[in-house]
DNA sequence: TCAAAAGTGTTCATTCTACACCCATGA
DNA sequence: TCATGGGTGTAGAATGAACACTTTTGA
C-alpha cells in the first residue's frame, strides 16, 4: 500500500534533529557544543544535530545522534519543541525537532577527546551559535528549570552517589539563585527518596559529605500514593 | 543556493499539523472533533489536520488548518509535542506537529453547522480516534492543566465578559476537581487582574452574578514587576 | 590549633484550607 | 414568600523564609 496514493501532492520536508546537551561539571552547568564540520556554515559553532532517516521514529534519531557524537547509550532525552520557521536553517528548509539531554559528565566523559571538536561550555562561555541554536538553549533552560521543580530530573546529571551540598549546588546552577542550606535539605530529606549511605566524600571538605543515592524505587511508589516531588 | 547541494541524500518526510481544539460550553470543557473525509479511515473520527506546505511554517500550517475548517483567526494556539513514530499514521510515515487551540465557543461558534462534520464533544463523549490522535488529546489535556496553572489562558475560553462562578466553573472543568467558591474569588481577585465591570449576568440566577473583563494590560504590567499568576 | 566546609532547629510571616450564613431577585 | 444561586470572613493548620552556631578533621 503505497504512501503516494494517500496522501498524494504533500510536500516533504528534510526534518532534523538538534541536540542540547546538560552536563555538570565542578560546580557549574555547562552544555556540550560543537564546532561544525559539514557546509553550511563549517566553523561555526552549533549544537550536535542530524536527520532523521527514513523508518526511523524521532526519538531514535536524537538518541542516535547522542550515541555517534558522544558514544552515549541510555541517557536521560526529552523533546523540547519542533522548530519549524521557513528561514531558521539558512542553508534550506530544514524543521528540526529539539531534545535535551541530562548527561552525567564526571562517569561518562572524564574529558572529551579535544580533535573531536566538541566543547563542555558554561553558560556565559557558550558563543553565538548558527541558525536559532541560541534560541534552542534559551528554551532548553526554561524547559530545565520547570522540569527540575517538580520532576526529580537533577539526579540524571549527577553522580548515582552525591552529597546534599553537591545536589544543592545543582539546583542553584539551574534556578541560578542561591538556595539556604538549612531549608534545602529539610525539603529534599522530608521527601523520603534519598537513601543515606555509609560512605562520605572527602574531596571538598576535611570533615567530609555524608553520600546519597536517590531511591527510584521509593519515590515511584511514593508518587502513586500522590505524593508530589518539589524543590 | 540549492538545498541539495548541502544536505544530499537525506530522506524527507511528510509533516502534517494536528489541532486539539479547546472549547467551553454551558459549564463544559469540549473538543472539536470531525469525522475524517479523506482516505484512509474515511469515516472514523479524528482531529483536524493537514500538511505543512512548502514555505509554510509550522504556526502558520496550524493556524490554516484551523482557519480552514472553522473559519477563525487570531485564535489561542500552542504548540503541543511533535509526534515521530514511524508507524504512527497506518497511511505511511507522517511526522505531525500537534497543536491545542483555545476558542470562545459562545462568541464565534454559536453552533457548528451539522453538515461540516465537526462535532463539540466533551470529555467524556470523545470516542476512539484515530492513529494516535487519542494521545494527543491526553496529552494537550495535561498540558492544558500545568499551562493553565501558572498562565491567565483561561480567559481564551470565555466570553470576554464573564462571572467569577463562571471562571471557577472553568477551572473546575479544566482540573476535575472542586474550587471552594470564597477561596478561588479571594485568590483570583487578590491578584487585580480582573476589571469589576457594571453589569450583571442573570442567565443563571435571580440575583445575578457580577461580570468581569481580564484587563490583559495590567496583567503584563504586573508580571514585569514580578508578579506570578496562579489559579 | 585553625581554617573550611558540613551539619543542625527555631521563630515568624505567609499562605492554604475548611467552613456557614445572609443577600437579591424573579417566579 | 420562597427557592435559587451569588456573595462574604475567619480561625487553625501548614508551609515557607530567615537566620547562627557547633562539629569534624586535615593541614
Amino acid at each position: 500500500m503505497s504512501l503516494t496514493a494517500f496522501y498524494p501532492g504533500a510536500t516533504r520536508h528534510l526534518v532534523a534533529v538538534d541536540c542540547i546537551i546538560f552536563g555538570f561539571d565542578k560546580g557549574q552547568l555547562k552544555l556540550l557544543i560543537v564546532k561544525r564540520s559539514p557546509a553550511p556554515y563549517h566553523g561555526a559553532w552549533s549544537l550536535m544535530g542530524g536527520f532523521v532517516d527514513d523508518g526511523e521514529s524521532l526519538d531514535a534519531a536524537a538518541a542516535r545522534v547522542l550515541k555517534v557524537n558522544t558514544g552515549l547509550d541510555s541517557i536521560y532525552m526529552d523533546q523540547l519543541h519542533c522548530y519549524g520557521d521557513v528561514d531558521r536553517d539558512t542553508g534550506g528548509r530544514v524543521i528540526s525537532v529539539a531534545y535535551y539531554a541530562l548527561i552525567r559528565i564526571s562517569e561518562h566523559l572524564p574529558q572529551l577527546s579535544p580533535d573531536y571538536d566538541a566543547h563542555w561550555l558554561t553558560l556565559q562561555e557558550i558563543p553565538d551559535l548558527i541558525f536559532d541554536h541560541g534560541k534552542m538553549i534559551t528554551d532548553a533552560l526554561m524547559r530545565l528549570r520547570d522540569k527540575a521543580h517538580f520532576h526529580p530530573i537533577g539526579f540524571e546529571l549527577l553522580p548515582e552517589k552525591f552529597s546534599l551540598p553537591q545536589l544543592r549546588n545543582l539546583y542553584e546552577e539551574i534556578y541560578q539563585r542561591p538556595l539556604d542550606k538549612r531549608n534545602f535539605r529539610k525539603k529534599i530529606l522530608s521527601m523520603d527518596v534519598l537513601e543515606k549511605l555509609d560512605e562520605k566524600d572527602k574531596s571538598t571538605s576535611k570533615k567530609g559529605a555524608n553520600l546519597y543515592r536517590f531511591d527510584k524505587k521509593k519515590y515511584k511508589e511514593l508518587t502513586e500514593r500522590g505524593m508530589v516531588f518539589e524543590i
